[in-house]
DNA sequence: GTATTTCATATTAGCGTTAATATTAAAAGC
DNA sequence: GCTTTTAATATTAACGCTAATATGAAATAC
């Protein structure tokens, strides 16, 4: 091995690795004859080329892609900036993403934000100095997009993860003004007509509000609540504010799953049934709400497809960068209504 | 803006990124006043640094990490592999690193194997190649860990996330074994003798026979499945064939609370009584155990404490090299039982 | 048998940065 | 007033690699 240096002890134990340099002394050959014998050159002959992969395989060599990316100015990595990846639709994203990724060669840097736009901002910073390949960004905020203008301007390929159409990027979404509009559709169609909504900024709000409108429904700003987060806890949390309502909500759609089934549980432990006295809603479609009790309804969410989508586009932006200057491209994905007991698919409620 | 170069469009449309040479040839200075001024030195006066700051921040600069890590032999990237980004204590252990790391001014290179050993080789290679500082990881095959040993040869810094004390490397983990069988001792103190085990692969396994052992249990192999996953799903399809047996069994084990709120699913749509008829604990103690009905008791994971150690020990190892010489460190966390009504604490059962 | 082609390999330059040194001009010393 | 110091800036080399070009020897041409 060459791990270890000809070199008094005391000056230097280790050689971290091994470099083009130490296997052209090695063989015998120049720097750039191993070069391009070990990318399988057909200019240097093959008993040349075995020689060479033989030495480079004994001293364990990996090529330097630091050195290899300041001459062909590719790092074949690209940056993944999300809010958050405990959120299993993230979680599911982020998975996809670097399984696809992987397949075509290229790493991922991973960075959350935690919806803060201080840290994207420098999470875009740190991605642009590492010099990633592209970017797919799940937006901390749909509406303050500013500071991507900047990529925009150097034609730095980039995809959205979420967002709205009017965004002046390249996105891959759900369309989340429908998902809110179905369930609450839905919840409507049933009979429901006291519709509470968790969480709904952006968006989803937007979707709710219009349900009603397009039903003759008043918007009851009492009915909106802020739970101040999306998981299970702020479910539970947020539940009993329903009951205290006069009158009280009889329906709930909610931002995410998780604050649906911590809104549940609330209500199990409080002996209060689930539809029949809440009709649910919740927002992703996890698995959790397939094996729930009862299952949760809730609003699809294509994690498959968006990151299929996102990475195919990132990969059309990089190859083509003359295609950044045509026109953004938008695919907003329609979501479905997963429909389980807790929205009590056969059970119309009666007037209140 | 810079961003447009005063060349022929059909030459070049799009300067991909400011240089220092772009900066110094605006400013009139040369490369490396441009290079000591944006990094603050003494060396150039603060009229001077101010005039090249605005110039930067005008021609929108960042520096260029690969051409600085090839200087400074640093990336500033770690790497972390992972078996599986979708299992929630995964996830966390992810989130808390990559916020710990972005901390320290490292960005995360994220990889995941799916349990494969190939996958874990290449993923090595990738990251050897990317020149991250140091790796954390979660290996696909605790006994299988030969692939890693080159990396110790170069002294490369690695800290493992789960395994055996007995492993050759620095390693930071919860004691699975000990987690077993404190869950499988639990159950026996409260009378069961028919207590199966999925997914039991490994440390859990060892940890389950050895509780049966110590109390003059028999070991059935018949109470040992293997579901081939560890999420709702397989734990719903494994959970009929607990009452196929002969006796059947009282009680249930699992490798992850998934499995074991999936088979409480099956339970429940059977009308099996949730601990009367099967007392469950699963792994891990992840949110939905809390929320779960009922609430399920399970082995607790420290994916705070686990990432906290192994971030810190990583940057030690980093730091002073030597240390890599010197002994590994090896921190193995005491899990805790986080009882729920799931195994029926104050429900002795009668003997069958 | 010399001119030309081909093959195997070596040399050079450059990617964007930093570190070490070099240069020049102004300030200070006595 | 001429040397010595200090301040401001420039030049050079290097990091490990690849691409373009150059070299030299062997093979082929006619």
């Amino acid at each position: 091995m060459n791990a270890y240096v000809l070199e008094p002890f005391w000056l230097r134990v280790f050689e971290v690795a091994s470099r083009l340099k130490d296997i052209a002394k090695e063989t015998g050959y120049s720097i750039n004859t191993v070069s391009l014998a070990l990318r399988g050159s057909e200019r240097v002959p093959e008993a040349t080329r075995n020689k060479i992969s033989s030495v480079a395989k004994k001293f364990h060599y990996v090529p330097n892609n630091v050195a290899r990316s300041l001459v062909s100015q590719q790092t074949m990595t690209i940056g993944v900036i999300l809010t958050d990846i405990t959120s299993p639709i993230l979680t599911a994203v982020a998975h996809y993403i670097e399984r696809l990724l992987a397949q075509l060669g290229y790493a991922m840097v991973l960075i959350t934000t935690d919806k803060s736009l201080e840290h994207e901002k420098r999470a875009l910073d740190v991605l642009r100095a590492q010099q990633v390949d592209g970017m797919l960004v799940f937006p901390a905020n749909h509406a303050n997009l500013s500071h991507f203008e900047a990529l925009k301007e150097t034609a730095y390929p980039l995809v959205l993860l979420a967002g709205r159409r009017t965004a002046p990027f390249d996105l891959i979404a759900m369309d989340d003004t429908l998902g809110a509009y179905k369930a609450t559709r839905h919840l409507i169609e049933l009979g429901h007509k006291r519709i509470a909504l968790f969480s709904g900024g952006g968006e989803k709000l937007e979707g709710y509000q219009q349900a009603l409108r397009d039903h003759d429904l008043e918007i009851d700003q009492s009915l909106i609540f802020e739970p101040g987060g999306i998981d299970y806890e702020h479910g539970y949390k947020a539940a009993p504010a329903l009951f205290r309502l006069e009158p009280p909500a009889t329906a709930l759609l909610t931002a995410t799953d998780y604050l649906a089934l911590g809104a549940i549980a609330w209500c199990k432990a409080q002996s209060i049934k689930i539809p029949e006295q809440l009709a649910v809603i919740g927002f992703d479609d996890i698995e959790a709400a397939k094996y729930s009790d009862p299952g949760l309804s809730s609003v699809t969410y294509d994690a498959a497809r968006i990151s299929k989508r996102a990475v195919h586009r990132l990969m059309e932006l990089i190859s083509q960068p003359s295609a950044a200057q045509k026109q953004t491209e938008k695919t907003i994905i329609e979501p479905d209504l997963a429909l389980r007991e807790s929205s009590g698919k056969h059970l119309k409620v009666s007037v209140s």
